[in-house]
DNA sequence: TATGAATGAGCATTCATTCAT
DNA sequence: CATGAATGAATGCTCATTCAT
């Protein structure tokens, strides 16, 4: 038994490992220029170790999508388990938790991104599809919920609580987005810090109840 | 010099040809699984030929990417040169005239994201790439421009207005990047529309300048 | 018009020129050791150029089986034309033009086995599949009506004509195979003429309708 | 020596399991497309633990083969025997015993097949090639003798036993691997049986001292 | 200019084999 | 003896790019 784990555990530990290599090669070459070699000698394996815990390139790949979401669900439901808390607040820690997905991988959207290709999708299994299709969703609707309290506290707009969701993450991705296109092309590094600053404050006065004369 | 001339407008229209052929091809099959060999088929043309007129197949991409940003920039310049119109008319401009971009090549940012890659960037001419920057950079200050009218009319909350743009722009990207996720992943095709209707309306809500209690 | 035609001669010459140099390859390595590029060099052509004519080399192995069946094949219906000859000069004559294709290409059977494997099969087009098939078939039949004829003259024993054909060509497929293995094992090179000429002898005796004692 | 005794029979019972396995898994798969894996798991075994008993993957084919041809010459050897029984019924009994080794498995033919490759054989032990090489050919002389007391006992023709021993093998080998054939190509499936009766009744024919007309 | 056949470097993936445990 | 994770060389195939015509 405690054999059976401790070979589990080194098993998890491996793809961590390797994860963490293709993490950084994929940042530094780009999805596509990044070989399985690079991503190997990064690891320091041979390119059929990696075979053993990844089907191909594009789980790989989406393996590390999954674990951003992961990660972003697991801080949203601790944002949303916090009941005590006032709808501002609440908000102002759901930003805190986005950002902190987004320091933790800033290639996050970039890699979720390489999802589109419906040629990628065939290729995944169907387990790690679903995950990443469940876990999405989820992360959605604990958003949902938070804007939802919101709402019937009268501190929100009477809004669709998903489509505030959305909106709310599609902002953040967006900025993010814009924010990589910046750096790259106009070498303009921090941007991104107060452009989510402001966006955010837009974003809350957007959806903020005015208490008198507004349309 | 009408000779020349002629081949000049000859050489455009033959880059425009190959260009619209590629927009296809890319649409359908993705950048990196479409091939050289398909956008000439689509262009009715042989391979060769293409490279009589763009570099490299990242170069032909970033050329796509341009013309998109090309056709944003006339686009937002007619709406910045009515003068006439009020601040949030010319806002509700500024959205058809974003979807529109949109409508006209809903891959856009898709494309402007191959941008990304530092290797991909290495391949371009330099000109291609000033061109690029030259033309962002002007299409988010027309954008300001516009902003900044309503800021000085005292119907839009004080903010620089570079930022209000940026953020408009984001919330833009952002929401066509979820549209394209939820399209692939969850199979939602309808999300696009009423999406960006909730987005702006809470974007519209945020900058305005609210004429009584609220902070 | 012209231009086409040589270009499809071209073609044509181009394929043979791949199929001369796999067989050459596939003779001194066998199959499976064989690889694409010792193909390639064998026919002073780059990789790539050879799947330009092939799709893979599945295909490339199958097309040569089909080559000499093709060659079987034209060499039977000749045979079967001369309507003039009697039974036993026309089964010389088949004995010889086997014989003929066997020199043709000693590799034929092994080639043809490696239509063995349900993997393979699935790897090669349809048409290829279908002319392999309605080839066989086709020499079978010719075969068949030899006998037939030698039966309706009262010449050879009185038997199913397709089973005659099937069992003349077992017996040659058999010889082949084991002078193969002969030549293999034992370094016997010069088995196979002579152990033809016995079991040919034996074959006719046995389908020779014995009208008296003879030796 | 008791002990060493047993860990001897322990080791060709290990071996026999190997083979057992490796057998199932090349009739379902083919040889190459078989792998050391897949071997050891039919096995219930570990990749490493197969290269304890055979020392390569060729070596174990090759052992497959040899393991047939010892299983035909003691069925050869106890037909041959039988010292009453005249050459028809020794001839009965030698199709019984071959197509008993025939059903024991199919494949044989294949697997000896995959000896023809010079590379193949290169990699086996000089005393495995000897072995197979002895064993086949005493196969075929106990044939010869048999056809050798029917040519003394002026039943059969007057020919060199060994050629006639070759013949009868060849036949048998060219049906089983022309149903094979037939089987994959064709999805004719019940061939093989009426082929080699017809067969075998005109290799008798042909063999036969005719001593008068007979249909 | 236009062609498209040819190129050949490049890469994902496989699998026989080894060896530390 | 047995294991099975790790190896890494080997290979089929792709495709951006070139160049003789």
């Amino acid at each position: 038994m405690g054999i059976q784990e401790r070979k589990e555990r080194e098993k998890v530990r491996r793809r961590q490992q390797i994860m963490i290599a293709a993490k950084r090669v994929f940042s530094s070459k780009g999805f596509s220029k990044a070989t399985m070699e690079d991503i190997a000698k990064e690891a320091e394996l041979s390119p059929g170790t990696i075979y053993l815990y990844f089907k191909n390139k594009d789980e790989l790949c989406a393996s590390l999508s999954l674990r951003i979401i992961q990660y972003l669900n697991i801080r949203l439901k601790h944002v949303s388990s916090e009941k005590d808390a006032k709808p501002e607040e609440q908000i102002e820690a759901l930003k805190e938790a986005i950002y902190d997905v987004y320091e933790f991988d800033p290639l996050m959207l970039i890699n979720m991104f390489h999802l589109q290709s419906s040629e990628t999708l065939k290729n995944l299994s169907p387990q790690l599809l679903s995950d990443i299709k469940e876990l999405s969703g989820s992360s959605l609707e604990i958003m949902a919920e938070i804007f939802e309290k919101g709402i019937n506290k009268g501190v929100f707009i009477n809004r669709e609580p998903l489509s505030l969701a959305n909106t709310f993450w599609a902002l953040f991705s967006g900025i993010v987005l814009l924010g990589e296109s910046k750096r790259i092309i106009s070498d303009n590094n921090d941007y991104l810090e107060s452009a989510l600053k402001v966006a955010f404050e837009i974003f809350n006065q957007g959806i903020k109840r005015c208490t008198s004369s507004d349309s």
